[in-house]
DNA sequence: GAACTATACGAACGATCGTGCTACGTTCGG
DNA sequence: CCGAACGTAGCACGATCGTTCGTATAGTTC
């Protein structure tokens, strides 16, 4: 029997403190939490927070680690029920542009901004942010190969993957820090551009919004 | 007579602080910034440094202005050099991307840095961040927009900066979170794709480099 | 029951933060 | 030459930082 009451009431109360821990980083950077801060906004004991994680560099790694299972929980996991290959390559950009503009994290993307704010330092939080960023990478990788590999595309793989979560990521610095919505119809537009079907089988994923708006004289595409 | 020697040497020395401030800021952010930090660093005293501008605030926002002069002196200027349109659009890309792979700053680019920093956080420091990001996205999307107009490109010149600009930002957050420079090779092969000109002149302006790799089967263009 | 473990608190530590105040040069305008 | 303006240093302040220590409490294991 594994069930220890006080690890459950420890576990409880360290996801109480990332739950808001996640928030005040992806605003405030992993450099701007502070343990007074947060006990004091959770009422708690500053010392108490303290022995939950140990450090606060435990802490910083124990929010990315949450901040994470969130961003998981709304792009990759619901990607995976859209079909292999062109389908399931939309929606992964459509659940990322969402899981942004929703303000999942108040600040945006929460590995946006903590990658720009770790990228240069070394570290165990840099290397944490570069792994969960190149894990999210990968993935889009794996899946722009995988739309390739079926025929539903003609490109290369690893230079799509790659100006598909440009576009993305351009779309949430721009849309977060001047507000609005502009940036997000930009990148939507550029990503549907980019994603014409070499053939048939369009069928959109399980998130592919906006089919609207087809107009607008030359999406720009024939360019070469 | 407008030579004042109090004014000239506090001069001298706000450039000698601005001048830490920026690379400090490009790697640890404008709130990684501490007065005791930089005096000690440039042997100066705290207060020294304080009553040269007044309060953090100004440092930071100074810090800014000298940043953007920076910017500018590797970017924007020599890019004008180029002739009006596609010449001069593949020039602020690729001196973009030359100012970012240089590490002009330490941190590589640093109003991706304090961009992503501020973008959620309200005040005098987040508007002026925005303001600066906001010219240089305002001066691709003007040189776009003159290519479009001058017949050498045939696209949307609002969506077409979006996707350049942010080709740029992926390039240098890739390259500096992870090292290497393969992210800025995969942007160079996105932007030249992306600017194959229309019909003739393509005439490279003052600093399109790597003429190099036309190879590559299937460059990835013609997927519409 | 005792022995042990983990959460949680309160108080305090040394350090650093941004910011005042005071004082001493140097340099200007009159 | 004199008073004002500016740069610069020294010192101290209140606040906050991460961290340590001692202790009380609740749960597990014997």
């Amino acid at each position: 029997m594994p069930v220890d009451g006080r690890i459950a009431r420890g576990d409880a109360s360290r996801r109480l403190v990332l739950r808001r821990a996640v928030d005040v980083a992806s605003v405030d950077g992993l450099a701007g939490l502070s343990l007074g801060r947060l006990a004091t906004e959770l009422e708690l004991s500053k010392s108490g927070v303290f022995a939950l994680f140990g450090s606060k560099e435990e802490l910083q790694l124990a929010t990315i680690d949450a901040a994470l299972e969130i961003f998981r929980s709304h792009v990759v996991t619901p990607s995976r029920e859209a079909a292999p290959g062109l389908p399931r390559l939309r929606a992964v950009c459509e659940n990322w542009l969402a899981y942004s503009e929703k303000r999942v994290f108040p600040g945006g993307c929460f590995f946006f901004n903590v990658g720009a704010e770790f990228d240069a330092r070394p570290g165990r939080v840099h290397d944490a942010v570069a792994a969960a960023s190149g894990s999210f990478a990968a993935f889009i990788r794996e899946t722009a190969e995988e739309a390739v590999t079926l025929g539903h595309v003609d490109a290369d793989a690893e230079l799509l993957a790659f100006e598909l979560h440009a576009l993305g990521r351009a779309a949430n610095a721009d849309a977060v820090l001047n507000g609005g919505t502009r940036a997000y119809a930009l990148a939507r537009r550029a990503i549907r551009a980019r994603l014409a079907s070499v053939s048939g089988a369009p069928g959109s994923g399980t998130a592919a919004a906006s089919p609207r708006r087809s107009g607008r004289a030359g999406d720009r595409e024939g360019s070469a």
